[in-house]
DNA sequence: TATTGTTATACTCTATAACTATA
DNA sequence: TATAGTTATAGAGTATAACAATA
């Protein structure tokens, strides 16, 4: 996080503003609810996140006219534009650091993290 | 940090109350200052630490007759009991997460994180 | 009555500045 | 005046409960 909040900050976003960007970019049009759910977040945080980006014009909440409790998210062209570039230079930060390792040690560690984040969160507590 | 501070929690401590444990264990007699310097926090931020930890009797502030404005810290027996205990448990516990990894995954996960760990915190921004 | 999104509140963590007592 | 430790204050981040609109 110390490596990459100051990549993201470049682009005006802050951690959870990317991960919502991600998340929409995967999946484009989605609830809140749903949003939530899908990156481990409970539906009140993300409100604040959501205002953020919208006011920063790279979201769009629209109401649902099947059920008008819902508002339907979406990126904008400027969510699209920012969410490839930001993504690129978080990319390119993690190669530089990621160099520093040897290219055995390196998919090593890469192996190892996908699989220790693997771990359900009950397993982690013995 | 998520699989660690429920065993710590087990002795009673916090990741910052263990922290000063393992510190003092390392280099028995320091002042506040000296102390804060060494784990990379500010001088403020330990105080309450110091609070929580001497008030469970693991740490004494001695008064040093030298520089009266100076507190000595340094464990006491129930400290070091306490430490080695919750360290034997936190080993335990590392221990258990990374048998999930090979033995080369293992050794190469963990040189990659002193490696990263290592970068000084001015190079991790590009 | 249940659900979606929102607001309000409280609690923790942290950083900074202001203070005291010594030097 | 400078330093060691302390206290006070403000700002994030997060979790929970209460709420309004809609189903």
């Amino acid at each position: 996080m110390a490596a990459e909040l100051p990549v993201l900050q470049r682009h005006g976003l802050t951690m959870w503003g990317y991960v919502v960007l991600l998340a929409l970019n995967e999946d484009p049009v989605r609830t809140q609810a749903a949003l939530a759910e899908s990156i481990g977040a409970a539906k009140t945080r993300i409100i604040s996140v959501l205002d953020g980006i919208q006011q920063a014009g790279l979201i769009a909440r629209a109401p649902d006219p099947g059920d008008r409790r819902v508002h339907l998210l979406s990126l904008t062209a400027e969510g699209r534009r920012t969410r490839a570039a930001a993504q690129a230079d978080i990319q390119r930060q993690e190669e530089r650091l990621l160099a520093l390792l040897g290219p055995d040690d390196r998919r090593a560690f890469l192996r190892a993290l996908h699989r220790l984040s693997s771990i359900p969160p009950e397993d982690l507590i013995p």
